[in-house]
DNA sequence: ATAAATGCAAAAAATTTGCAGCCGT
DNA sequence: ACGGCTGCAAATTTTTTGCATTTAT
């Protein structure tokens, strides 16, 4: 996706098509892994407040533009949703907390199984599966 | 497992019995759902200040008695490491927060066929799947 | 008796909120 | 021009740290 694309999803969703936002979603494109908010304030160098990204990343969340994910080390991390594209999973390193998307193959009607064992739920909408180990660079460590 | 189980574990594990980790890992084993820190200083009403709370934690995930989960809601949860217990997984409810327990039946060499087709990792030794939805109580709202 | 564990106060880290001014439509 | 978006400062929430005191072995 480029720019303009971007900007149009934006408006399509009901957002204004801010610098910002359009920044945000190119960084978070090309990056390819999850991003913390600490992380995407370091990529964008000054040229967006933290605060700024903390609310534009709640929207795009909101209108299903970016999702949330929950890894370890006390941080939220976020991802363009997959639009279209794949839904995949992820891998984290327990030395120095990287993260690479894997894909899953996963048994048909997975979430379903899940729920007709549940006492309390009655609907399942998502998951997400993490896997934890070591990189290269940390193994030896 | 009793309170002298526990107490026991700790010794062998290097620890010391003291009166909080029996407390804390009794509440855990009782309420069965992942814990977070203000979720057990709430169940244990002032017995224990919070900071020994995440001290007592800390350790007993280092030692492999207790297992720390990221769910959401920008907490970290516990619960009691699998001792030979079964390994299984979460439900989170959207609306409320709520955790219940499932067990997953997953296909053999998952982490194997995983880590096959990474770039960077190594080594895999654990994971965790979590699965969001809606509880009964917060589906209408 | 000794070293580890605990509680208090205070610091650090992550996220949210209020409000004035800016920018996209 | 309007209303949503942004940045600053400040508040809130969650977790960590320093140090004196208590407790288990």
């Amino acid at each position: 996706m480029k720019k303009t694309d971007f900007m149009h999803l934006l408006r399509v969703r009901g957002l204004k098509a801010t610098s910002r936002r359009v920044l945000l979603l190119k960084t978070l494109q090309e990056t390819t892994r999850p991003l913390s908010v600490e992380a995407m304030r370091v990529l964008l160098k000054d040229n967006m407040n933290e605060v700024t990204v903390y609310r534009a990343l709640e929207v795009l969340v909101e209108k299903g533009i970016a999702v949330r994910i929950s890894l370890s080390n006390l941080r939220e991390y976020y991802e363009l949703a997959p639009l279209g594209g794949r839904h995949h999973h992820h891998l984290v390193c327990n030395g120095c907390g990287e993260v690479e998307d894997v894909d899953v193959p996963e048994p048909k009607g997975f979430e379903k199984s899940v729920l007709r064992q549940s006492k309390h739920f009655v609907q399942i909408t998502s998951h997400s599966l993490e896997f934890f180990g070591k990189c290269r660079s940390c193994l030896s460590v």
